[in-house]
RNA sequence: GCCCCGGUGGUGUAGCCCGGUCAAGCAUGUUAGCCUCUCGAGCUAGCGACGCGAGUUCAAAUCUCGCCCGGGGCACCA
């Protein structure tokens, strides 16, 4: 009988079995062939959360053993949005530093016998697998099969001719068991390595070195993998077995994070690049001003399960405004403005405070009867309205005409008029681009995923650095990107 | 086809291992209201879920069996 759980509900994260506070170790282990995802983001806070709740060692390991697929720009994708989102490594390599290493656990395994040259075609190796019967290779010698290993080692074998597999189960009802390939030869160059090396792990053998040699204890990772096999390996050079837990992809709605998807996107400049708004890159999230906190608050919240699920933005969003709540400048931002003339106004000039409750500094404007207001707004009132101009004076409209005509009506707040934001001659023209959902319920790309809105700002913008997130009262959060252009954040 | 893994409100989760305290908690969403010189934040109230069927039991979201549905693996990708 196993003791109860105490735990009452989830404060935080579930503890992790087998794990002792201070002998702990975690990787953040992705394949630089495109860009950070919020997916990964959302596994590195994982990883990163239960490396300080354990005081463990955080690798950042890449998976580079493909020179097809990897790419030195999406390396540095890794290390900068790693970065931005606060999660701080110990220790970082690449496996293809250590293929020296790799290669030594290659022979070890053809000694012993668990892993043999084959040299059959691949459509041949799949038929096989696919019958269960092993192919005239798998019997050899030890001796000739080391023989094609130092062959390929010494690149004296093209690409395909040989590959070295693992002797598994052929008859295994999991048919990734059946003999599974270690090494290919790749020719290739590698992005880091060059023309060093032709012949290269495959994913299974590659991890199980590296977690041994890293000291791993936990790998908690996304479940597109079986573990079978890597656990086979692993006994089979007599590693230490570890903690493996896996949890289902973060696939948020209307945004999938998927390469295949996302590619032809940016091929065929639907979106901006990589780093649109709208894709689930993480430099995305960046310029859609989503602060790192928010997605590591959210991956609590959420947490990590087997279940599929699809994420909505909103959640992320929710959270993601009250943290930018209290440390936002308000600044008037006028959408669509329509121009307003008030009659017998006095001259008047207003010190606002950027924050209704915070000591965000202020901003001195000056009214001289002139201003804009959102046509939105312009559109439901009616003559003889009494509405104020917020933190400046109450107006009465006189006539719906364009221009907008209205009477000052005082200074005094009234607690039922209706408060608008507005802009005095002096504003600045900015956009605001509101990203949406990139795909339709059916997959299609949705057309309307990016909207703008062209409008005034108070002067007061235009002293804002880009990279720079700020409330637009009324209208919503929004980051500045470049100058004049702001991205809606939510 | 074979092999894993899942299925709790619109969405994400808690609860399931160890059956009763669950006519099901929280968040998001939505509706109404309060507060606020914002359609933000905050506060209050309402809405909304145990995939289906059988079985075990005094008692099933929780255990058993069958079915259905979803995801993943079965690469000289990771």
């Amino acid at each position: 009988m196993q003791a109860r759980h105490e735990e009452k509900g989830r404060v935080g994260l579930q503890p992790l079995r087998n794990a002792v506070k201070g002998k702990t170790a975690f990787r953040l282990a992705p394949e630089p062939s495109g860009y950070m995802t919020v997916g990964h983001a959302m596994a590195w806070t994982i990883n990163y959360l239960y490396k300080e709740m354990y005081e463990g060692e955080l690798w950042l390991r890449f998976e580079d053993t493909n020179p097809r697929k990897v790419l030195p720009k999406y390396y540095d994708s890794f290390r900068r949005g790693t970065e931005w989102l606060g999660v701080r490594w110990d220790h970082e390599k690449s496996i293809s530093d250590d293929m020296e290493i790799i290669y030594e656990s290659g022979r070890k395994l053809i000694e012993l016998g668990r892993a043999y040259a084959c040299s059959c075609d691949e459509a041949k190796v799949k038929r096989l697998r696919f019958e269960g019967t092993p192919c005239e290779h798998r019997g050899g010698s030890i001796d000739a099969d080391l023989k094609v290993w130092d062959e390929l080692l010494a690149n004296r074998h093209r690409e395909g001719a040989y590959v070295i597999r693992f002797k598994g189960d052929m008859q295994s009802p999991n048919y990734s068991l059946r003999d599974t390939n270690l090494f290919r030869v790749i020719s290739q160059p590698h992005p880091l390595t060059g023309t060093r090396y032709s012949l290269w792990p495959t994913y299974d053998l590659a991890n199980a070195v590296e977690d041994e040699i890293c000291r791993i204890t936990h790998v908690l990772r996304s479940s597109e993998f079986r573990d079978e096999l890597q656990q086979l390996i692993r006994d089979a050079l007599k590693f230490r077995r570890i903690e493996v837990i896996q949890f289902s992809r973060f696939n948020f709605k209307g945004t999938p994070v998927s390469k295949r998807l996302l590619r032809p996107l940016v091929e065929k400049n639907v979106v901006s690049g990589w780093d649109d708004p709208r894709m689930p890159t993480v430099d995305g999230l960046r310029r859609r001003g989503i602060v790192p906190q928010a997605i590591r608050d959210f991956t609590l919240q959420v947490g990590y399960t087997k279940t599929e699920h699809e994420y909505d933005w909103s959640m992320l969003l929710s959270i993601n405004r009250k943290l930018l709540d209290p440390v936002s400048k308000r600044i008037f931002f006028v959408p669509n403005p329509v121009q307003l003339v008030v009659e017998g106004a006095p001259w008047k000039e207003v010190t606002i405070p950027f924050h209704p409750q915070k000591d965000l500094g202020a901003r001195k404007v000056s009214a001289a009867g002139r201003f804009h207001i959102p046509s939105t707004d312009a559109m439901t009132l009616k003559e003889g309205a009494v509405f104020r101009l917020m933190d400046l004076y109450n107006v009465e409209l006189s006539s719906t005409g364009a221009p907008l005509k209205a009477k000052y009506a005082g200074d005094g707040v009234l607690p039922e008029a209706k408060k608008l934001q507005w802009v005095a001659d002096d504003h600045v023209e900015a956009t605001v681009s509101v990203p949406g959902e990139l795909f339709l319920d059916g997959g299609v790309y949705n057309n309307d995923s990016l909207k703008e809105v062209a409008g005034y700002a108070e002067k007061a913008a235009s002293s804002l650095e880009p990279g720079d997130i700020v409330q637009f009262p009324r209208f919503g959060f929004c980051r500045l990107d470049s100058p004049g252009k702001f991205i809606l954040s939510g």
